[in-house]
DNA sequence: CCGACGCGATTGGTCGGACCAACATACCAA
DNA sequence: TTGGTATGTTGGTCCGACCAATCGCGTCGG
């Protein structure tokens, strides 16, 4: 009985007008430079008050796409420069759309892996034994999630272990960082179900990391072994998606041109 | 004659209401799972229209410090959990006013430096000819900046190359990862004056990444001599920015306990 | 002829009030 | 006790108005 992701989401009018003006932006259709129409305008074209629409361009500009001056108007700023990565989902889905999703989950997977790196650069000398407990304890949670598997579960206890480890960093900016990358790897509808679709294996790798985690640190091996270890799997997943990009594109392009 | 980063900033009453609630949650004032009073109860208690407190939330609610449902109202999130990068400008100055600046800036650099390793990593085999141009050009303008240094001019030529390498790699992932922390190294205050205290070693580092990018694949070495570089400066900088936290923050503890 | 000034139009920012929709609570009835 | 209903709370949207910064153009003075 597992119901979707979000099964709320009534899609206010603002989030409405924020998803057009994102996507028309993201797609390229509003060039950076260009100037907004006024929000008087804007409000009549999307048939809602100046209110509405401008708490749409309000979190546009939150989100570093335009930026905007009182009696000059709204300029689109380049969300290549300026964006930041809670973008990463609808740029996934637009580049799914032209056929570059590949490209777009190969560097946010590496990106991980290398934030990771970080992560584990600082975990050991900073995590006291209560924050190793908490570790240890996130990731028995999610060895009793895999061991009744469901999407939503193996999500959910996989980001409580990252949670766990990020708090043992004793650093909130490590977070900060690592937190859009991990959602954005949630939200892009195709990774969980490449990433969990053998959870012992993901279970495996903590194993690892808790074994590393227990040397004492004058034994304890370099980090890397738990990267390339990263690295493997999210190679496995990037040759999955490519298949399975293939399979389902393949007839699309027949459709085409038969 | 170089004044403040931003010259003009009048501070509208939605970003002073923005500034305040921001700052009560990242000090941690309003704790996570906290509800926040009601709209009109903060608009009258900020002495502003409901609108405008509004507008206010609506910015906390799009960086994750807030969530929202109506008829419920307003929670406060675990910033640490739901936050994103751009947090941390405001972030380094509550952690300046606790003595714990440096905590900050050290995985600043060390989060910068791993994701520099991402892009050195993707960069040789996919900047095209006419990308190298680019990031040969941006040297050549930071050279021109480091001849006649001022922070601000530094900062923007610096920025500059950044740019040029992202552009490079091809894939506006890479880039929104690591805007906001470009941007947050810049927008902390201490930092830029201690980066670019000897512009030559900047410059010294792109040109041995020039000389990098320019060898021929086979006998390319490994980026880790590059990230090796950086390793090194962003040592001293928190050397540098260690012994000024100490000169400036032993009278304060003085004046507390003479 | 050309630049500087100035006035009006454009455009974002704020305000006040009103109504609707979702939610929480308490109360009442079966 | 349980279930639903009534009511107040709270966010979402709308309307109209005015203020403030900016822009554009015409006029005036050199």
């Amino acid at each position: 009985m597992a119901l979707s992701v979000n099964p709320i989401s009534p899609a206010s009018a603002v989030d409405e007008c924020v998803a057009a003006l994102q996507r028309a932006i993201l797609e390229g259709e509003l060039v950076a430079g260009e100037r907004l129409p006024p929000e008087r305008a804007l409000a009549t074209s999307f048939g809602v008050n100046r209110v509405t629409i401008r708490s749409a361009l309000n979190r546009l500009q939150t989100s570093g796409l335009v930026s905007v001056r009182q009696g000059s108007g709204y300029t689109v700023r380049d969300f290549a420069t300026h964006g930041g990565p809670e973008l990463l989902p609808d740029m996934a889905r637009i580049a799914r759309e032209r056929g570059q999703l590949r490209l777009v989950v190969e560097d946010l997977l590496r990106m991980r892996r290398h934030m990771a790196a970080a992560v584990l650069e600082v975990l050991p000398r900073r995590a006291t034994v209560s924050d190793l407990q908490s570790i240890r304890a996130a990731i028995l949670d999610f060895e009793s999630a895999v061991a009744r598997p469901t999407l939503p579960g193996l999500i959910e206890a996989d980001l409580a272990v990252v949670r766990a480890m990020l708090r043992a960093t004793q650093s909130p900016a490590l977070a900060l960082c690592m937190n859009p990358i991990s959602a954005a790897v949630s939200e892009i509808p195709e990774l969980p179900p490449l990433i969990y679709a053998e959870p012992q294996t993901n279970l495996a790798g903590y194993r690892l990391l808790l074994s590393w985690l227990d040397t004492q640190a004058e034994e304890r091996p370099d980090a890397h072994l738990l990267v390339r270890e990263l690295e493997r799997r999210d190679a496995q997943t990037l040759a999955k998606l490519g298949r399975q990009l293939e399979a389902s594109e393949q007839p699309q392009q027949n459709r085409e041109a038969p």
